[in-house]
DNA sequence: GAAACTTGAATGGCTGTTTAAAAAATCGTT
DNA sequence: AACGATTTTTTAAACAGCCATTCAAGTTTC
């Protein structure tokens, strides 16, 4: 039983750690002894929970696609008609855990990064392909078909474009803000 | 005269070979070496024209900003409504010889490594908020003055939305398709 | 006492930059 | 045109530093 927790607590500790240090010093500079700095540990500790940077910086993908999934599952659970859920996709990536200046950094990073890491690309594929087909289901119920990959490819340049932007923002992010926002843009496409 | 020629041309080989490196193998890892080859010279020699690594990606990027600068100026130059200057602004982004994938991945990758360099950092901030001014221009003749800054940016991140999918595509851009597609964005936000 | 965890130090490899010396280009003079 | 002098360009090799990873030897936990 305390076996998998101490191991549990470390991850957590190491995948935050993780989160801090790439945003403050970038993903190709980092270094492992920085992130152990971070969290209070020794590089060697890195490598005997994770077996290697690049699967450190897998977990932590792992970790930050696993949150945004979460959001979208706890959005649509009280979303009823197709536009409803259509605002629950958008809202997701802008919920108040995810939508911080840090993640929307690493999350850059990881998009910057991920042709050059099989590992990483893998990740990046599936996320994808999971937001596009949510987007495509709802479009699908709002607009005629011709239309609705034109929309849905504005809608994902949008959400991209805005975490592009918070990565770079110098102050705290306004999660409810951005989410109106995100609803207005879509009150834009599907009138 | 000869003597500025042959340095002009060796910057514009090294410049064009940084773009093919650093799109090929990620701007954190790749080397001088990789660089050098790339441009089939000696990684000593990019010292000598460009002091350091950071020189020579500052000057990378100063040459596509510059290309940038000059495809909006040459849209502007036919464009004679605030709604077709607003299309100048978007064309440029989308123009045949910008609108490529190793220049969007270039591009993608300064994104993510600027807030780490004070040299590039200072080219981001003169690029983005020229940008944004061409943007607001254009608006405030079309839209009451309460819509701008929102339209503004669906506008802007849409634009980085695209050219960043573009830096992960596979196949070859359109640069055509994606003028299209962004007059329709444009239709949709100012009808 | 065994298993899980932690780490300081060693390892091996790689990188940007400098240096010094050679090669090439340019120029002034004849 | 020719040629020596001077400047510009090139690079091989040396340098100095840094980093991820490993490993052996401890410490903690159960």
């Amino acid at each position: 039983m305390s076996r998998k927790r101490i191991r549990d607590i470390r991850n957590e500790e190491l995948i935050e750690a993780t989160i801090v240090a790439v945003h403050q010093r970038g993903y190709g500079v980092v270094t492992m002894a920085e992130i152990a700095k971070e969290a209070g540990a020794s590089a060697a500790s890195i490598n005997y929970y994770f077996g290697s940077k690049e699967g450190l910086m897998e977990a932590t993908m792992l970790h930050l696609l696993g949150k945004l999934r979460q959001a979208m599952i706890a959005g649509y659970a009280t979303a009823r008609t197709p536009r409803e859920r259509l605002y629950a996709v958008m809202d997701a990536n802008f919920a108040d855990g995810l939508f911080t200046v840090p993640q929307c950094s690493i999350w850059m990073q990881f998009w910057a990064n991920a042709p050059y890491s099989t590992r990483l690309s893998r990740l990046h594929r599936i996320n994808r392909s999971r937001v596009r087909s949510h987007f495509l289901a709802e479009l699908r119920a709002l607009l005629p078909a011709e239309q609705v990959e034109t929309a849905r490819q504005a809608l994902q340049c949008y959400m991209d474009g805005v975490w592009l932007q918070a990565a770079q923002a110098e102050t705290a992010l306004k999660p409810d803000a951005a989410r109106s926002a995100a609803h207005r843009v879509v009150d834009l496409v599907i009138p």
